[in-house]
Order: C-alpha cells, then structure tokens, then sequence
DNA sequence: ACATTTACTGCACGTTTGTACAATAAAGCC
DNA sequence: GGCTTTATTGTACAAACGTGCAGTAAATGT
C-alpha cells in the first residue's frame, strides 16, 4: 500500500491563487488586517505558509489581488440588476438599491476587508489605482439609470445637475452601506432599503413607489 | 557649565499623554496603521520608546486613547454650529454641511486614521463602544435640527418620517464625506457642500437656497 | 543645598514577522 | 515503469515587534 493517501494535493497556480485570496478574505474578516500574517492565512487555506511565496512574489502582491478579488465581487453583486435592460427602469433601481445594501455587499466582514484595505489607498500607487478603478466602474454603472430616470419624466437634462444627482445618488448608497455594515442591529437591510429608495426617489423627484 | 543643556524635558502626565496621542494620530495619517510602532510612535514625539509604557500600560492603551481623541474632536469640528441657537435654523444647518465636509474632518489624513480603527471595532468591546457613543452623538445632535426643518414649515411630524428623514441626510453626509476623503481631486470641498445642500433639501422637501 | 519623587532613558529578552532555500513528492509525458 | 517538471513542504534566519527592568536625571519641596 504504497500511496493510499497523498501528503498534499498538487493543484493548478490560477486554483491555488483563488484559494489564498479567498483564504487571505475570510482571515481578513475574521480577525483583522493585523491578523492576515503568511502563517494565518495559509493555515487557513490548509497549505504550508511557504506556498504563498511561490504564487505571490511578496505578500504585498498576495493583498493587492485579494484587494482587487474583493473589490470586483462587490461591484458584480451590486451592479448586475444595473445592465439588465428587459426589465422596467424604476425596478433596476430598486434591484440595484436591493443588493447593495444587503449581505454580502452590506455586511460587517466586507467593511472590515474594504477598512483594511483603505488604509493603504494613500501609501501605494498599486492599490490607489484599484480604488480608483472600482469607485469609477460603479459610477459609470448608476449614472446611466439616473440620466433615463430624469429623461423618462421629461426633465431637462442639464449636465452638471445630472451629474450633481448622481454624486448624491451615490452618496446615500455609500453613507447607507457604512452604517448598515457598522450597525447592523441599529439598521436592518430592510430599513436601509426603505430610507434608500425614499431618498433617492426624492433626490431624483420622481414619484416615491408602492 | 553642568547644566547647559538638559537631556530631557519633564512634562505633566497629562500633557505627555496628549502628546503622544497625537504623535499616534500623525504617523497613522502619513503612513498607515501598521507603521504606527512604539518606536516610531515615540520617534515622532521625539522621546525614549520606553517611555510610552510609563504613561499607557499598553499599546493597545495608547490606542483606544488615541481613537477616542480623534473621534471627539472630529465630532466637535462638525457639530460646533449645531448649538449656536442663536442664528436661523438655515444658517445652521448649512455650517454643519460646510463643517463636516470641509478640511480638517473631509481629509484624507482623518479618513486614514478612521479606517485603520474602524477595523478594531468589531474585533474588541472597548473600540466598539467608543464607536457606538461618538455615532449616536453625531446623530443625536443633527437630528434637532431636522425636527425643527420639518416643523418651521408645517410638516407632519409623524415620528418614524423623521427618523427615515434623519438616517438619510446622516447618510449623505457620512457618503460625501468618504468620497470627499477618499478622491479630493475628483470632489473638492465645493463640489461636495453643493450636492449636500441639495440632497438634502430635497429629502426635507425645504426650498432649495440661494 | 540637599533629599525625594518620578518622568525618562537605555538595553535586553522572547516572540512573531516576511523571506530564502534545499529537499520532497505529486502529476504528466514518453 | 522510469523521467521530467514544478507544486509543495520543512527549516533556518535576520529584522522588527511589544514588553520588562534597572538605572539616570529633571523638577519640587524643605
């Protein structure tokens, strides 16, 4: 019986990088950045603390794409009611509101991985550039919707006040998102998404729903 | 000549503790929490390492002074116009939107420090609580303000409206603010007191000024 | 001027960190 | 089945971390 059970399991660099980021994520959530060391995160994905270094060249490079990993997987889940166009404008709205400021997007352990990561924003052109990237892509995604909003109830489309809505759009999604994820006793995703739809349906003067 | 020149200056407990509080908040603004080590915590106040084991029985002592420092005074900064009753309740408001969303609290240095904390929070009752009373402080003394907007012009002051209207506008605010910290560039300090003033007059269905 | 207090310094200790490198073994190819 | 490739392990190491402690000197009271 020569190899009935293998010491370890030889997987592909591309499944073995997925695995440390997502290791490094939930280690991240859990314990804090301070807590996200080699040796924890590789115990975590169940590997010898060794392995990261020969998928990452530093460890730097192992957060700048678990940075990057989250930060697309929030934009993806909060996002993707945004593009689909079969369904009616003041749905894509509330689907969009709906996902953004519920779990997995609002949520205490993704707050906790975006602080963490924040923090190193202004030290290291890598991670300002991700930043920047992500903060534009969601932008880009809800200015459309507030452009069609106004257009569809014939108001004029002055540029800079289409663009003055949709700072402000974005800000009570971004100001709901932080509390919710801070206060998640205090704000449900159910008040969140209440408060959200009033005050952007106000912002945008549309009809508040239902 | 024995006494030219002391080696050191003997100060109050008091005033060494403020001292090094701030000492903490500079290094975590210029180079991130992880960079803020006794050594170079004490570096930049300019004593002996060992000396902030003399006034802080830990670091992490030293840690949840300094965040408590900072909260404070960024609440003061934001919320000093709230109180001053004696000018019109406009006039108010727009201080404390000016205030919140202007330097030294809409800052890149101030947002840097809040990230670095906010990532102890979850992870230890002390940070959590300092956290919890600076929130509700904020939100305790802003919403007078929206209850005396909707009663000045006659609006129903059916309770759970206010609350919504309240965790909106602390919505807006908190959003510009990180965003105005995050991306200065993008959002100077004009461009966020323009979009706040609107959004929220449009959520207290004021008319809009100037 | 001297004694007392204690803010302050300087150094050493054990631990944990990211990194380096040689040895090992799993998987694919012939 | 043997050979090559390389994903994976195990160990070692220097640097940096928070902490402990004995000694020093600045300020204060008498």
């Amino acid at each position: 019986m020569p190899e009935s059970k293998p010491k370890f399991r030889r997987e592909s660099p591309e499944q073995r990088r997925v695995q440390l980021i997502e290791a490094t994520l939930r280690v991240i959530a859990r314990k804090g950045v301070s807590a996200a060391t080699v040796r924890e995160i590789s115990a975590e994905a169940g590997v010898a603390f060794s392995l990261i270094r020969h998928h990452f060249k530093t460890k730097e490079d192992l957060m700048y794409a678990a940075y990057a990993f989250h930060m697309h997987k929030m934009a993806q889940v909060s996002l993707s009611a945004a593009t689909d166009t079969a369904r009616p404008l003041k749905e894509r709205i509330k689907q969009c509101i709906t996902d953004t400021l519920s779990p997995p997007v609002t949520d205490g352990a993704a707050l906790q991985v975006w602080a963490g990561f924040i923090q190193m924003v202004p030290h290291d052109a890598r991670m300002k550039q991700i930043h920047m990237d992500t903060y534009l892509g969601f932008r880009d995604a809800l200015e459309p919707l507030i452009v069609e909003a106004l257009r569809s109830q014939g108001n004029h489309a002055d540029p800079a006040r289409i663009e003055q809505k949709a700072i402000a759009c974005n800000a009570v999604l971004d100001g709901l998102w932080l509390e919710g994820s801070m206060l998640p006793d205090m704000l449900p995703a159910a008040r969140l998404i209440d408060v959200a739809e009033f005050a952007i349906f106000a912002i945008l003067e549309l009809a508040q729903p239902d």
